[in-house]
RNA sequence: GGUCCCGUAGCUCAGCUGGAUAGAGCAACUGACUUCUAAUCAGUAGGUCACAGGUUCGAAUCCUGUCGGGAUCACCA
């Protein structure tokens, strides 16, 4: 049974990096209520739906069944837009006419319009400025940015699951950094969130570094080299793979066939009874194993902390393996599997589109897959969960598909909760890592070389001055993150991803620095001010103001739509645009130097709101806002 | 070959259940720091939204097909 492990095992995240797709079933099915799609301040749009529907009701005879708003452009004068087209059918009149006529009821019935205006099919509402400051003040009274859901659920978020047998690398980053921000958004709007990860301990890969350590390393170890207990691990399998190649090599010299050179080359020989010896319990090799996953354990750590990424609780495949074959034997029992001639055991799936897949060897043992219906199973009776989502790359798409119609013909309730998010490969310009070639972008070694560009960055611009070494060191920490992670998180999580190593990450235009750069500003604004933020009804707001409150007024819906497709990048975005339109305002109003307190208090509040909302939104990426840079 | 994902400015990306003249950043060019942090702001230039049909008052968005890129279809994980 040896002979089939031709290569290194793929796991759950494999030397390739990883572009998602959203073909999954559940994903549409799941949420029919699409209510809050568009990010529009919900007060607003409901009195505002009430006010409209009555309007055409009165004047057409028809009740709608929705409406259609949106936030008007920017070209155009007014605040919210109506989409009038769908009612010229009913109103019998152009749609010029037919906005004409529902704003011109809009205006009298509700406080809140102060005018209107049409342009073709649209209807643009000019909303009250009072309305904005109102907002404003909800805001700042307000401790919660986002409204929870009605009914919270637990969700378990699966991510990173490593290799034991070398190094995380920039793939490892991105399905990170999505599942835990996809975990923060979860958390943002109530839910009760547990953090996963399963790691791939055992198999062929981790024996290949045992063997070839033992061979080669002299006793070599993480404390007598001061190397990362992961990178001594992966050296160790970057020699054996030398070494078998070189032993490959002379066996074909001496006239033997490549089949049978990569089959009998003594270290892969060795490898395979490591293999054969660890599944039996030998002492001896179990308490290697048990040293160098250790160290490896270590290092991970140390990169999970750098990264700022945690987990609730680790699997290990050592014990959830074997999981599942229990589960065959019920399956059998229902007639959901069948047993073959020489014992093995399937499930044909062409009832929906999918193939025949297996799940037990003719040997009796578990496959991959066994292991993942086992594991699911074992998750939803260790935790209170109704969804479990699997932060894993677009190559598995079809395993998932296959995992998740397998666990719904057991009969599991649950299984319509399962979520595969599935993200795309990071490729680099010369297209995929390959460890083979050395073209693997190092977890560690990017997060070094981030902290050191925003370090020369800050220094040229000369923005940290003055301050003790300790702060600046973290300053730069938080500022090379930022631009890492923002860098990665803006981006549709199932497209794959361009990444150039020879230009470093930029810090500026749409980059995490220049999001914790406002940020930075507004708190240094505050630290200045001798006025306290507030609210005064008299306010009335400039346009640069307006659109920022409008902007900050997104917030809540923009994260419930971020949980609910798990993406992340949306809240990257929305962060971008509000940081632009308070740049905007910034820019053109002065704050302190304002004759009026009662407007330097005003803006002071539209900036502390602003600032919130970035260290916030920020936050759910898993950036830190810093105070100064 | 079957199935799935992707294709928007030179580059990297937005564009939400179909809505107005498809938007940002980078790179290029022009302007703004004795004034709250210029890692900023304002502006110029840059597009047959891969292509062809279809549905619709309206398509980058939905449907079909074609082309291009990628993934997957193991008694591997």
């Amino acid at each position: 049974m040896f002979g089939v492990y031709r290569n290194q095992p793929r796991s759950r995240h494999q030397g390739k990096c990883y572009g998602g797709n959203r073909f999954s079933h559940f994903r549409k099915g799941r949420c029919p209520n699409r209510k809050n799609a568009k990010f529009i301040m919900e007060y607003l749009k409901s009195e505002l739906t009430n006010t409209a529907v009555h309007a055409i009701e009165n004047l057409f005879g028809f009740r709608p069944e929705k409406l259609d708003w949106q936030l008007t452009r920017k070209e155009f004068s007014g605040d919210l837009t109506l989409v009038v087209f769908p009612f010229t059918r009913y109103s019998k009149l152009s749609p010029e006419e037919t906005g004409q006529a529902i704003g011109e009821v809009m205006e009298q019935n509700n406080a809140w319009v102060d005018g209107y205006n049409v342009v073709k099919g649209f209807l643009n509402l000019e909303i009250s400025p009072k309305f904005w400051v109102k907002s404003l003040a909800d805001m700042a009274k307000s401790n919660q940015l986002v409204r929870p859901v009605s009914n919270p659920t637990g969700v378990m978020v699966e991510y990173s699951s490593p290799n034991t047998n070398k190094p995380l690398h920039l793939g490892h980053i991105r399905n990170c950094l999505l599942g835990w921000s996809v975990g923060n958004l979860q958390k943002a709007i109530g839910n009760n969130v547990y953090r996963v990860q399963i790691i791939n301990d055992r198999g062929i890969h981790i024996c290949k570094s045992m063997v070839a350590w033992k061979l080669f390393a002299g006793g070599e170890t993480p404390e007598n080299t001061g190397l990362k207990g992961d990178h001594l691990v992966g050296k160790y399998y970057v020699v054996f793979d030398q070494k078998y190649r070189e032993e490959i090599r002379e066996l074909i010299d001496k006239g033997v066939d490549e089949t049978e050179a990569k089959d009998t080359a003594p270290i892969m020989v060795a490898a395979r009874e490591m293999l054969r010896k660890w599944e039996e319990g030998d002492a001896e090799v179990m308490k290697l194993w048990e040293t160098m996953n250790g160290w490896v354990y270590q290092g991970f750590d140390a990169t999970y902390d750098a990264m700022g990424v945690s987990f609730d609780k680790n699997y290990y495949e050592s014990n959830t393996y074997k999981l599942g074959k229990s589960l065959v034997e019920k399956g059998l029992q229902k007639g959901v599997f069948y047993r073959e001639a020489d014992s093995s055991v399937w499930i044909d799936l062409s009832d929906v589109g999918l193939d025949k897949k297996i799940l037990l060897r003719s040997d009796g043992t578990s496959v991959y897959m066994t292991q993942d219906v086992g594991t699911a199973v074992q998750r939803f009776e260790d935790f209170d969960i109704q969804r479990l989502i699997y932060t894993v790359g677009n190559e598995q798409d079809y395993h998932f598909q296959v995992l998740f119609e397998i666990l719904k013909k057991l009969g599991y309730s649950w299984a319509e909760g399962l979520y595969h998010l599935s993200y795309g490969m990071v490729d680099l310009p010369t297209g995929k890592m390959k460890s083979r070639e050395g073209t693997v972008v190092d977890a560690d070694d990017l997060i070094r070389e981030m902290k050191e560009t925003a370090a020369a960055v800050s220094a040229e611009l000369g923005k940290t001055e003055g301050l003790a070494t300790a702060e600046k060191e973290d300053i730069n920490r938080i500022i090379g993150l930022g631009a890492l992670k923002y860098f990665i998180l803006k981006v549709d999580p199932r497209k794959r991803m361009t990444f150039n190593p020879e230009d470093s990450i930029d810090m500026q235009g749409n980059t995490g620095p220049f999001l914790q750069y406002t940020h930075a500003r507004i708190k240094s604004l505050l630290r200045k001010a001798e006025t306290s933020p507030g609210i005064s009804e008299n306010i009335s707001p400039e346009k640069e103001e307006i659109e920022v409150v409008k902007t900050l007024l997104r917030f809540s819906d923009v994260v419930h739509q971020a949980a609910e497709d798990n993406s992340p990048a949306l809240v990257a975005n929305f962060i971008y645009d509000l940081v632009k339109t308070y740049n905007g305002f910034y820019q053109n109003h002065s704050i302190l130097r304002n004759e009026n307190p009662e407007i330097t208090a005003w803006r002071l509040s539209l900036s502390e709101q602003t600032a919130r909302v970035i260290n916030f939104g920020l936050d759910l990426l898993g950036i830190e806002s810093p105070e100064r840079m």
